[in-house]
DNA sequence: TTAATATATGAGCAGTTGCTCAGATATTAG
DNA sequence: CTAATATCTGAGCAACTGCTCATATATTAA
């Protein structure tokens, strides 16, 4: 046990019984946690708002993005396990679209805080 | 150059250039990704979270999260840097609290996203 | 001043991430 | 069937991340 968590140190036990009740459950602070990861890398950002204005194939990602296809491939399986994306066949294209309003949502409110 | 960037498998030119047209600046994007990366991990969440309810000092953050002080000066000090955070400081104590309030509003469309 | 408390910081390290490259799979055309 | 197109996938690697440990700084009390 490090002593650097010893019970002397807690100057104010109320504030930490206070954040302890109001805690969420690990479980949801962590799949919040794996749900924001999609939005912290710039070249996942980029699909994801490419994909909120319109459906698109790896192909047009690719070139859009100016990266690698197996790049974009290896994004966009990422995104498809996190339920963020889906894709629609048609003959042997993939066109990928989003699956869930909140992303558009999520990006609008983060777009505030950044132009403050 | 890469093979799989040839102009040739550039599908939809139509779609490519809409992306184009409707892309956030590289800058912002930056700017956007790095703002989620904040979220990104249990640790700084659960110290968002908590200073939402309300501030809180290192001392109380460790004891609250389980983690070494260490461990929670080096995240506040990236929170800092991200403008996210601020401290008062009483005494040798220093209290955080969080900065703005579109920090919990994100919290909250995601809560709203990970619970279907 | 010295000692104690509260926090900050740099170095170092294991784990993760995002890419490339080579090859596999799936669909369609001939 | 074979060839071509579109995408997927695993291995491997350099860069990044989040922690620990030791040490430094800042404030207060004696």
């Amino acid at each position: 046990m490090p002593s650097d968590r010893c019970q002397c140190r807690i100057v104010h036990e109320q504030q930490v019984e206070k954040a302890r009740n109001g805690a969420l459950p690990p479980a949801e602070i962590d799949k919040l946690a794996q749900f924001f990861k999609a939005f912290a890398d710039p070249t996942r950002l980029k699909i994801l708002q490419a994909l909120n204005q319109e459906e698109m194939c790896v192909c047009d990602l690719a070139a859009f993005l100016g990266v690698s296809e197996s790049a974009v491939s290896h994004q966009l399986r990422l995104l498809r396990q996190m339920a963020l994306v889906a894709n629609r066949r048609e003959g042997p294209v993939l066109y990928y679209h989003l699956t869930d309003a909140h992303i558009s949502q999520l990006v609008l409110v983060a777009l505030d805080h950044i132009r403050e």
